[in-house]
DNA sequence: CTTGGAATGTCAACAAGACTGACATAACAT
DNA sequence: ATGTTATGTCAGTCTTGTTGACATTCCAAG
């Protein structure tokens, strides 16, 4: 217990902030490149990624999970629609919301862009080994504050 | 070694996706709510960081760690010397360079947000443990491209 | 000494993706 | 019938990134 308080020096968070920074571009790079040449961002893809982890999810939830505004929601959502990717049913139970799915073109650009993150990060994981895996699911469970905490939980229960 | 090929299923790597989007959102929070108020963005808080951790360092090698392009650079740059937080001064071996130092305003701002920022990383630490703490750094690492890699690397040892 | 290239700064224009505010519509709930 | 909820949309703004073009300064090689 003296050694939780001995090992976190301002100089090992520095590290730990540097870490995140310089990884999270590493993370992003991959989908990134694919993106570059169709005419879809960052943002088209975490729309594409959610709602293929729970079709027909509905439109609040995104927000929610996605933590933007409805109106820049709305862009992205309004051009994945028009290009065919995602579709739009009105809900059975209660008619004003609308439920997300992904076309079958939607999931062969989500299986693509998926599939390159996923070789970056089963790649990353390799290297480090699993008890390291281990370890840094947990600190990233624990940087999360805890509304979105509780919607990654969801996520992992929900969405198998 | 079995292990390490059979742990890594899909959705394994699909958490640990989600884990790094909701956790950088944790990361950020923090100096994003100081730098609500005042007149900066996330794009001056990485410029200050880097400068406070390498006092001194010259533009080009500013651009290179952070990954963008000198115009946006520049922007962030010029306001915050025009502000006062941050000094250029002209090299002395080579005159065509400019070294940025953090002005006594600017190490304030930079601390201010720096502490907010280590606060919300040692409470993750705190709460995942040491051996957990060994681990995400050695996916982080894992996860760079062997150049931020080498950057970052380079930032542990000569920023002591 | 001149010339080429490197390091830097700056202007202009633009795009993605976030934001706020205001308003419209449809449908549920009371 | 009325209020609230879920969604969509229009208009305008901000931050942060981009490209392209051009000027300045200065080192270095001929």
């Amino acid at each position: 217990m003296g050694e939780s308080l001995l090992f976190l020096t301002d100089e090992q968070l520095r590290q730990g902030i540097e870490g995140m920074f310089f990884a999270y571009r590493g993370f992003t790079s991959a989908p990134d490149q694919i993106l570059e040449g169709i005419s879809y961002g960052r943002a088209h893809h975490r729309a594409l990624h959610f709602i293929a982890r729970s079709p027909g999810m509905n439109v609040n939830r995104l927000l929610t999970i996605l933590g933007v505004t409805k109106q820049s929601l709305n862009r992205v959502l309004r051009t994945l629609i028009e290009d065919g990717l995602v579709e739009s049913r009105v809900g059975v139970a209660d008619k004003r919301e609308r439920h997300l799915y992904l076309t079958e073109e939607g999931t062969a650009l989500e299986t693509r862009l998926s599939e390159a993150q996923r070789a970056q990060m089963r790649a990353a994981y390799r290297r480090a080994g699993p008890e390291a895996v281990a370890g840094f699911r947990q600190v990233l469970e624990a940087m999360m504050d805890p509304e979105l905490r509780r919607i990654y939980s969801a996520l992992r229960e929900g969405g198998a």
